[in-house]
DNA sequence: GCATGCCTACCTACTGATAGGTTGGTTGCC
DNA sequence: GGCAACCAACCTATCAGTAGGTAGGCATGC
């Protein structure tokens, strides 16, 4: 992959989680990365281009971060923990999930942005559903709905968290917040 | 108060709701109340006036729709349900929580909308730590940390089921997913 | 060996649209 | 008269996106 390229996705990415979709521009992008204007627009012609292009990455990065949680040695709840770390780490930086921010702008975005974020959702959840089935399975984790609808409740939780700590509370209150959730499952 | 700047208000609300902060103009306001933009100025001089009077508004009128649930009869669970309710009515019109989106856009604020919201956070949230306490006095909810805490993390998983449901899975998947978190507290 | 053609990466300079905000009024009510 | 509400016209800054061009790498054919 070019280096420029990969450069101007890793600082459109980061501003994004900072200071949301909308708020970040090509100008911004441009004097970060160190070239013009012209040269993003050159790698990603439309800004949904580029939107699509960092869904995409985090789908293949992301993702892989969380798949090597899920598949590590450990209990559910104990991967259910370290899921939430890594919320909590973004959360360090005064950073938001990448799909969190871009689903609070999601009606300005394409038609084919809408999708990618959609699918990238989807997949995420269905990773987090691997802990709550192997939590069913050891009896480490107890909730009376299917394995599905609790991941996808602990992932909108986790979105919902990140950013209320942001603007309330901060790292302590995400901590808190998230022991409250894992523990009222946890047998 | 003014009719037109109640109209304003309203108006702006829901463009925040549905496009997020950074894609409500006040030319989108103007032409949907139907006053010029500098009317719209005359009102509220700086956006950030215009952030503040509609999380001080929320703060009155959100507050006292949450406080009307919280004061009513029923147990607990039936109480979290109903503030969950809340929610969903403005899913299903494509709206997030005020609190939610702007949060979302959290680090484009002023300091003092910035404050305004860390208040109205800390406000809602205190409402709903009233439910957890009845809750633990009538044993129909039962959780290990304090009900301050607990109460923060419902109110964060709202916000980001609204997100995630609106993204993807819709009213229905966020009916699941407040189910399968109510559900861990019920006794 | 080298000229031709094409490609990628990047540039300067620009466009039209829109953003938030200001100035200097006019109108009508208390 | 004074004030609140409103307006047309304007300002500057910035937005996404485009036009047109340059420099260098790499292949082809002679």
């Amino acid at each position: 992959m070019n280096d420029t390229k990969t450069k101007i996705l890793d600082v459109a990415e980061g501003l994004v989680q900072r200071v949301g979709l909308n708020a970040m521009s090509y100008q911004h992008v441009s004097d970060a990365v160190g070239v013009r204007k012209a040269s993003i627009h050159h790698h990603f012609p439309k800004k949904e281009n580029l939107v699509e292009a960092l869904l995409e990455r985090c789908h293949f990065s992301y993702g892989d971060n969380y798949q090597t949680i899920v598949d590590g040695a450990g209990s559910a709840p104990d991967k259910l923990r370290q899921l939430a770390a890594v919320f909590a780490d973004g959360l360090q930086k005064q950073q938001l999930c990448l799909v969190g921010t871009i689903s609070a702008d999601l009606n300005t975005l394409s038609e084919s942005s809408r999708q990618a974020l959609e699918a990238t959702i989807q997949e995420t959840v269905n990773i987090f559903v691997i802990v709550f089935k192997q939590g069913q399975q050891e009896d480490s984790l107890s909730f009376s709905s299917l394995a599905e609808e609790a991941a996808y409740a602990f992932f909108s939780f986790l979105l919902g968290a990140q950013i209320s700590a942001r603007a309330c509370g901060g790292e302590e209150s995400f901590r808190n917040a998230t022991e409250a959730i894992i523990s009222s499952w946890e047998n």
